[in-house]
RNA sequence: GGCCUGGUAGCCAAGCGGAAAGGCAGCGGUCUGCAAAACCGCUAUACGCCGGUUCAAAUCCGGCCCAGGCCUCCA
């Protein structure tokens, strides 16, 4: 049984999906005016763990990740780069479709761009003003929170208690009342982005993109809705009462959100000169896998604090395993150890245990490395075989579906080497050390580490 | 100001009422011809601080301190 911690309730709930072993899921996907931040991974990193363990479940997942390349940061870097908002925007999606890729995150089927759902928007507008949520102010439309009495229920924000002032833009737009939120935007000359369309010239609003192209790909009642806790107001609030108010239905059932990222304990800005990109990280020479596993391993909705040490320990840790993985090849012995494959079944249920609830990534973590610390015992006291080889691997191809942290390499050795490997095994049973220490010690200088296991010697890189 | 998280060993991080998972780093040992790897042991009488509830608290309650988040377009 699979249970989520869902914010609607702000309890953890059975999952139950609205189809039997389908799941639709939206995730809250890039603004796509800059390269993203490793803040920004992280969310998408547990909404990958997410997707990939419901699919290990054995659910189908439907999912949709979507793009916004209409707001007002997109539409002032086309500008001041004095290029089309196209043009920029793509730059970005670009970018973002490879660093997705070196992260090992799963592509979400649907990747829908907001430019390319103004039809939708524009159709969810005219119900609303239909129905008579919405109004026009100045060009602009608003949505009337005032009509949707449950607003608030995501947030458990009191509407009574917001504060007026500081940061509600009073200049730009006019609203009946400062707390309404807008829908779409009248066409602005400077901006130089609009269309033409029924209900006036202008351009969406950030929320409504949601709403339109979660329920173009997943229809009015979806099962789950993603993103980071800085979404649930007022982005995911605001799509509750816009999605709920058009169809009279239920929007969503679960809604989940991960926690922010921290850098040395302190929130990643640009002006503390904490702030790193992907690239930025993969310039100073780190793994992905070991970002990506930093990001994994952390319970989402705990803060995770990022330092470049943790980063440096995520990376020994992904070599140990990755080196256990490779390692056990040596072993072609016939015999065979059933106590492994119990051990194995123990682990995978536990591991499954502990995913179900709420996707408690450590523990689930730490059954597997006690496996490999009993697969290791039975390994070096030669009480392994050929097939326990093949079914320790394939445990870890397995978990891997979910974890995505293997590195398989082809690593080949020239002939010669593997020669004087063969020379050094003949010179150690004739216990002729000099010669198998002269050896060891060349290949060791060209990096190249020979290890004497009871099945053989194995031989790995170094760096 | 309102609402909400987190503070567990050198570092990262589980546990959330009944004898402190796991990872990384370090030290000592076992194995090994020697190494490497692995394994074993040691590194938190203790879970931000102070009180309280309880037979029993890291876990519940109250107060305080620290860090962080949200409060109209930030994952």
């Amino acid at each position: 049984m699979i249970k989520f911690y869902n914010t609607l309730t702000k309890k953890k709930e059975e999952f139950i999906p609205i189809e039997d072993k389908i799941v639709r899921l939206y995730t809250c996907g890039p603004t796509v005016y800059d390269l993203a931040h490793i803040g920004n991974f992280r969310a998408y990193i547990f909404e990958d763990l997410l997707h990939r363990y419901l699919e290990y479940r054995g659910y189908k997942v439907i999912r949709v990740m979507n793009i916004t390349d209409v707001d007002d940061k997109t539409i002032k870097g086309a500008k001041n780069e004095g290029i089309s908002l196209r043009e920029f925007t793509d730059r970005y999606i670009k970018i973002f479709l490879e660093d997705m890729e070196i992260l090992r995150l799963k592509k979400p089927d649907y990747m829908p761009r907001a430019t390319e759902h103004i039809k939708e928007m524009v159709e969810l507008i005219k119900k609303l003003l239909e129905k008579g949520y919405a109004y026009y102010k100045d060009n602009s439309i608003y949505f009337s929170i005032s009509k949707f009495p449950s607003y608030g229920k995501l947030s458990g924000i009191d509407l009574s208690k917001i504060k007026v002032g500081a940061r509600v833009d009073a200049d730009e737009y006019e609203k009946q009342d400062v707390r309404d939120f807008v829908l779409w935007k009248a066409a602005k000359e400077e901006e130089g982005v609009w269309w033409e369309t029924e209900i006036g010239k202008g351009r969406p609003g950030w929320h409504i993109e949601c709403s339109a192209m979660s329920m173009k790909y997943l229809g009015e009642t979806f099962d789950i809705h993603t993103g980071g806790v800085d979404n649930i107001f007022p982005h995911h609030e605001n799509e509750i009462a816009q999605s709920e108010c058009a169809t009279g239905k239920k929007f969503v059932n679960y809604w989940l959100h991960c926690a922010h990222l921290l850098v040395n304990g302190e929130k990643m800005s640009k002006s503390k000169g904490n702030f790193y990109t992907l690239r930025d990280l993969l310039n100073k020479g780190y793994n992905p896998i070991a970002i990506r596993y930093l990001l994994l391993s952390t319970h989402y909705r705990d803060p995770l604090n990022f330092t470049e040490n943790s980063l440096k320990q995520a990376e020994n840790t992904i070599k140990n395993y990755n080196e256990f993985y490779q390692g056990l090849n040596i072993c072609a012995e016939e015999k065979y150890n059933p106590e492994i494959k119990k051990e194995i079944e123990k682990t995978r249920e536990k591991f499954i245990e502990e995913l179900d609830n709420d996707l408690n990534i450590s523990p689930a973590l730490s059954h597997i490395f006690n496996l490999i610390k009993k697969v290791n015992i039975y390994f070096s006291k030669g009480e392994f075989g050929k097939q326990n080889v093949k079914e320790v691997k394939e445990f870890l191809e397995d978990v891997d579906n979910v974890l995505c942290i293997i590195e398989k390499k082809e690593e080949f050795l020239p002939e010669e080497y593997l020669n004087l490997i063969k020379e050094r095994e003949i010179a150690r049973k004739n216990k002729n050390y000099k010669k198998a220490d002269e050896i060891r010690n060349i290949l060791k200088e060209k990096g190249i580490l020979l290890e004497d296991t009871p099945y053989g010697t194995r031989w790995k890189k170094i760096g």
